[in-house]
DNA sequence: CTCTCTCATAGATTTTCTCTATGAGGTTGC
DNA sequence: GCAACCTCATAGAGAAAATCTATGAGAGAG
């Protein structure tokens, strides 16, 4: 009960850990470079530890610091948020909300979140911003974003996250594809074709891979798309296969595309969309809030494939 | 990003909150006056919201205010912890747990635990209090506490809590009671029959009501005991019956106890045991790992009627 | 061995916080 | 209805802190 570090020494920490060099975090900070030294000097005394170790070259955190940092972060997040919250009347949601869309899954649901969300809570302030999950996890771990959309499970730790969607994910074939006639396809059926995906980052990409590996398909590293609808192009034009997950295929496979699209006989894929946050997050319970709008978001969509986590 | 309260001006709007007094608020505070009246004031001007509401008489939180208070309470509290968690080496567990345990499970579990983490942890300290349930959430939520181990689910909100074992709750029948000598009891032999049982607050309160309420038994409001021990004196001279949970089973009934215990035929009694923990701790982590140890004591137990949740 | 880049230190300055003293507004009790 | 008493707010002085500029010391590169 005796000490409590200032804010102004957590932020400095935490600027001066994240940016490796005393001058750039200062800078960041606003503030001048021995401002930093002495009061991340202090806090260090006053708790007895220390946490940035500084080499000649750089300034990098100890053990202690690393182990402290999460710590460090989680409470400036919380007074930010405290501050957010200070500016919102009721028990309602409101106030800004940095959401982060994979943008396999966004767009395609979004349309029928947002608009019914802005009805309910008029105060809300969503500032939306699309990219690829792995992307979006280390904005979010960082403050950039206070939420994020996005298949579940998540590739790092450190979030707390809420599941409310499955959805299917279809095979699509090019139909002048030959194996496009048949009435079901197996995993068998795959050996020898060729897989398109999007690049990098994606889960697509992962969900892809694993496809490959147990029907012997093979994956086409000499495209990497960046959206499903470029995927779209390319498999309509016969360059290959790839997976389509349904919120997609609702919206965008309503005209005609050239493609055919299957569910594989013998190996049902799917995923789970769910919303994640920072453990710990002082608006936590706002976040579960969305989480259950988005859930009947999606069972008010009633699109194939599509049900509730 | 701007502003940010300072954590002085969060503990003076928390100890108003809780105090409903400046002045005793400034002394708990070890400030004057008006050093919370100006500090306080400062910090509603800058949320630009009122936080307590200063009638004459007394100082009350807004709306607003008591919107915001747990958060301020969960910002505090934070910074304790990162406090206490810089003073631990190690990614192991360390600095001091305030652990809160009900008065008719912790005396018959902490002996199988305690000592098992004391040596995985040297460096934990566990300062222990044993309460009824009731105070043990309302001193977990003024951060009197920093988990307690108590029944699920709880009686309030706020707080994160994971189950880890399940006991059956026997009858305790006083030997020379009629029924004493019967195989198996069922609900309909308690018409009638006096129930004894803990003081409200217990959870076994609420069990014995519930049992009262299905099987025509009779509550005895006249005794109300403190302690399961009391109520095994009770029971044995014959003043009623009782509900007995495992864990004291196994380490009181070893003797000869002049009490018969049964499982009712035809209504299994039992209760979750779990850890709880205010939503949103830095040190929730920790807290799972205290869990997790728990489940592990609990299957060292191999005590009849337990098992881990 | 010197140049440069790093972070630390010193001392002055500004800002923030806190205190004492006092005032204003409401209650209570006579 | 008025005085005594309680509450919290305000003012101004003083103490504590955070910050700045200027400078120094140590490591690594060329």
């Amino acid at each position: 009960m005796s000490y409590r570090p200032s804010h102004r020494q957590l932020q400095y920490f935490v600027a001066v850990a994240q940016k490796g060099h005393f001058l750039e975090a200062a800078r960041a900070c606003n503030a001048s470079q021995p401002t930093l030294s002495t009061q991340l000097k202090l806090l260090e005394d006053q708790l007895g530890v220390v946490l940035i170790e500084r080499g000649g070259a750089m300034a990098v955190p100890t053990a202690a610091g690393a182990r402290l940092l999460p710590l460090a972060r989680t409470i400036l997040s919380g007074l930010d948020e405290f501050v957010e919250m200070a500016s919102v009347d009721a028990d309602n949601l409101g106030g800004l909300v940095r959401l982060g869309v994979a943008p396999t899954f966004g767009p395609y649901f979004l349309p029928h979140y947002l608009p019914q969300l802005h009805r309910l809570y008029p105060a809300l302030e969503i500032y939306i911003r699309e990219d690829r999950p792995n992307t979006l996890e280390s904005d979010l771990r960082d403050g950039k974003l206070d939420c994020i959309m996005t298949p579940m499970p998540l590739a790092t730790e450190g979030f707390d996250a809420m599941p409310f969607c499955v959805e299917k994910i279809f095979l699509g074939v090019p139909n002048e594809h030959p194996i496009a006639d048949r009435r079901t396809i197996g995993t068998t059926d795959l050996a020898g074709e060729k897989l398109l995906t999007l690049g990098r980052g994606h889960r697509l990409f992962e969900q892809v891979l694993r496809l490959c590996d147990v029907s012997g398909a093979q994956m086409r590293s000499d495209y990497e798309g960046t959206s499903l609808d470029a995927l779209r192009q390319m498999v309509s034009i016969g360059m290959g296969l790839s997976l389509f997950p349904s919120a997609y295929v609702s919206s965008e496979f309503e005209r005609e595309t050239g493609i055919t699209l299957f569910e594989l006989s013998d190996l049902p894929l799917e995923r789970q969309i769910g919303l994640a946050w920072r453990r710990n997050s002082v608006r936590s319970d706002h976040f579960r809030l969305l989480c259950e709008e988005a859930r009947k978001a999606v069972s008010m969509m009633s699109v194939k494939g599509m049900a509730i986590a």
